[in-house]
DNA sequence: CGCGGTGATACCCGCCGGGTATGACAGGGC
DNA sequence: GCCCTGTCATACCCGGCGGGTATCACCGCG
């Protein structure tokens, strides 16, 4: 009727994102005819056409580009009530998720402020038990989305915060990251122009909202894979200051004067109600610094 | 295994609601009897208790009301994806919902506002078909949610951003809106606390973010609703200034000193991205000044 | 012209979602 | 104490449909 399952949407999902009935079938452990099917039923249904089937593969309609994304969403939120779900069942007790959170952290970074977090989170009375999970750069809104996390620390302007309540903890400024070697290695102070066209040195990429700007530096996993590119002075890169934590011998950090300072936020799913969260952000703010820099959204 | 159908979820929200599994059942349009079944085979897959199940009703667990949100929120996003699918397919054309927008608007507020905003988008080249959607008060974000609308105008502090992009597009007074003939509407300005204890007047209650606050007041749900009580001097109302367009002969407007300001904003589901609505919001922002007050999350 | 690779069609089967009938159990009225 | 009522659970059956296999229709290409 007026109703998607959500293996519909998976279905629909996984052939959007193949664009080939034949691998999206593989993917989904099934046949292909089968799939093929289902998706001529999502059409009829919808009454809508959402692939543009020429010979020789498969394209997406406007239709099927909005599909794929609210599709997409959709899966995220069911998958978020079952982790969720799961989650708080184990410890049971009433008030939302008290025995465990899941905090998504991307690797390396904030380290200070993560320590100081937890340690003061845990001197709480009947605060709960905290799990730091350690992502990839730009992760943790899809964790946030799809449940494995109930919170995460952000920094914008790498991460997007739309979707999300949040407040903001600290800012900072940035700093370029040269081989320790480099001739600009030994200025005081850099601006992003300088930085970004130093010859045979180019700018390392790693994504923005999980999308990478096209240009001629590497794409940027982790952090580890950054440090060894730029010691091999084959990349710069442009971090937050507290980047100098994990700076290598081999590396040098100089300050950029023209950087926007980069803002760590924590974050967590729209209207969630557990204690535990709001415990955390409260201990959060606090230690930080009073209401100096909230969001106003709440 | 780790995914849940939208009819179980369904199922689960029908129960968890009505507490009652015949009742919940009669809502679906089903027996009893594969109801129950439902339930038990989704609690043994997730390995969660869900409901207490005490001779005479049914109570939720916490793993139960956090499936309830969880599962809330990922039927409509299910919802959401049917009803855009829908509307972008009718008009076709790719690059998301081209022909069609639906604005969801507080019925009667920011009546002005609306009308020069709508005049002027659709004085912009190519802009799209925008649907009016008028609607209670504080119900835009369902609305939103569940795709029956795709862009709101939204007041804070009565709405809540949480959830969703948004700009900030003006902001204005508030004003107490008394009977005519009432002594205190003979005055220059009020203070939240004189109106809030009148004597024989109550305060009018209308929910923020959905519930409505406790007290001796009518609750509202509708503005006409309103505009009659206060004309029949049954009750007294802050309410923002562009209110004064509304009123009838026998109502007075009085400003108050300490209310805080309402902010309209225009808001949208995150993550979208329509053609149409960029313009949109684009026409909203340049058209009420420009970027003096943005919010940061982008 | 045959071959490979695409998605669509035809057909069959077994599972499971749903219905009906009934049971187990507790509370309340008399 | 009794039975009656209202609740959710169990037992059993059936039909639909989701999925598999085999095959077709079509096109591009060497």
């Amino acid at each position: 009727m007026d109703t998607l399952e959500t293996r519909e949407l998976r279905y629909f999902v996984a052939v959007a994102e193949e664009l080939h009935f034949g691998r999206a079938a593989e993917r989904l452990g099934m046949a292909q005819p089968p799939l093929s099917r289902a998706i001529q039923q999502l059409e009829r249904r919808l009454a809508v056409c959402l692939l543009e089937r020429n010979r020789r593969g498969v394209r997406l309609t406007g239709a099927g580009e909005v599909l794929l994304q609210e599709g997409r969403a959709a899966l995220d939120a069911a998958a978020a009530a079952v982790r969720r779900t799961r989650r708080t069942g184990d410890a049971g007790g009433p008030g939302g998720p008290r025995g465990r959170l899941v905090l998504a952290v991307k690797a390396a970074a904030s380290h200070e402020l993560l320590r100081r977090l937890l340690d003061a989170y845990a001197a709480e009375p009947d605060s709960a038990e905290i799990e730091v999970l350690p992502c990839g750069i730009c992760e943790q809104e899809e964790l946030l989305r799809d449940g494995r996390a109930d919170v995460a620390l952000m920094h914008t302007p790498w991460n997007s915060l739309a979707g999300f309540d949040s407040e903001a903890l600290t800012a900072e400024g940035q700093v370029a990251v040269l081989p320790a070697g480099h001739p600009l290695a030994a200025r005081e102070t850099l601006s992003l122009a300088e930085v970004r066209d130093v010859p045979g040195l180019p700018l390392a990429r790693w994504p923005t909202r999980g999308v990478y700007a096209p240009g001629p530096g590497p794409e940027i996993h982790n952090q580890t894979q950054l440090a060894q590119l730029i010691a091999l002075g084959r990349t710069v890169a442009v971090a937050p200051d507290s980047a100098r934590s994990w700076l290598w011998a081999e590396h040098a950090a100089v300050p950029l004067t023209d950087a926007p300072p980069v803002v760590t936020h924590i974050a967590w799913p729209a209207h969630s109600r557990s204690l535990a969260l709001a415990g955390l952000v409260r201990t959060a703010t606090a230690m930080t610094g009073p209401p100096a820099s909230t969001v106003p959204a709440g």
